[in-house]
DNA sequence: GTAGATGCAAAGTATTTGCGACAAG
DNA sequence: CTTGTCGCAAATACTTTGCATCTAC
């Protein structure tokens, strides 16, 4: 198990009240990349006085800080996930919306030589691929 | 010189009016990803009475014939290109915006590789690389 | 004690839509 | 002709923000 989202806060300064600690704790909980109205809904079970905008602002400080990431899939709503040392790419099933992680070191080092063929040096990066599952 | 955006709307079934005539030529013309508002800017210039509404309804029927591509980069608008033959990726210049495009076939290979590793047929897929100029 | 966080409602963006008038095939 | 498109303004969806109050440190 590796550091709590609480330990991070801590450690990156970020203040620590009852409605982050909730937040990071449902966030850490989730498997899945839950939107802003997903998260403010399992958030608002556990205390439901905590308001939306708390919700968005707290996922923007938690970017900000390295805590999660965001993520922007095809047409749909800014979707969250806690952000751990080993970095992965998404697989999107396009028919059942379900989502898979992977990772492939071949394809990070080939983006790195692309970005270093053109004279850059990669600061980020989007790797998003939609299939439909084959019988 | 490929077909052009007016006969593939033919070819498409695509009713051709006035408006989308030069919002098909404006697209054409262009050597950037303009967002909407920027489309619309560029194409006021030559019909002031176009409204954005249609620029909107325009570029999503567009978009659906395979026309254009949308594009959406981190933190910004959607943007559209005209969508060729050729498959190209993006590299943007994190500082100036700039893109580059590229193409490289090692990364596409691998990504239905990887698709294919857990038993999808790849219908679409984005890759953005984000960079800073190396001095 | 004080800087920063919260809840609320109002304000912003980006995009879509209902509707009557109009134009393409 | 008839179906689909346009312009307009209103509506929607998502996200941000001003302000007064409250809380972590």
């Amino acid at each position: 198990m590796s550091e709590t989202i609480e330990s991070k806060c801590i450690s990156k300064g970020v203040k620590l009240t009852d409605q982050r600690r909730i937040i990071a704790r449902v966030m850490s909980e989730a498997s899945d990349h839950p939107d802003v109205d997903e998260l403010y809904n399992r958030v608002s079970k556990i205390d439901s006085k905590i308001s939306i905008a708390t919700v968005y602002r707290t996922v923007k400080l938690f970017e900000e800080s390295g805590i999660l990431t965001k993520h922007e899939f095809k047409g749909g709503k800014a979707r969250y996930e806690e952000l751990n040392e080993g970095h992965h790419d998404h697989l999107i099933d396009v028919r059942s919306g379900e989502i898979i992680e992977f990772v492939d070191e071949e394809i990070e080092k080939l983006q790195k030589k692309v970005a270093d063929k053109y004279g850059y040096e990669l600061v980020d990066h989007k790797l998003e691929l939609y299939g439909i599952k084959k019988k």
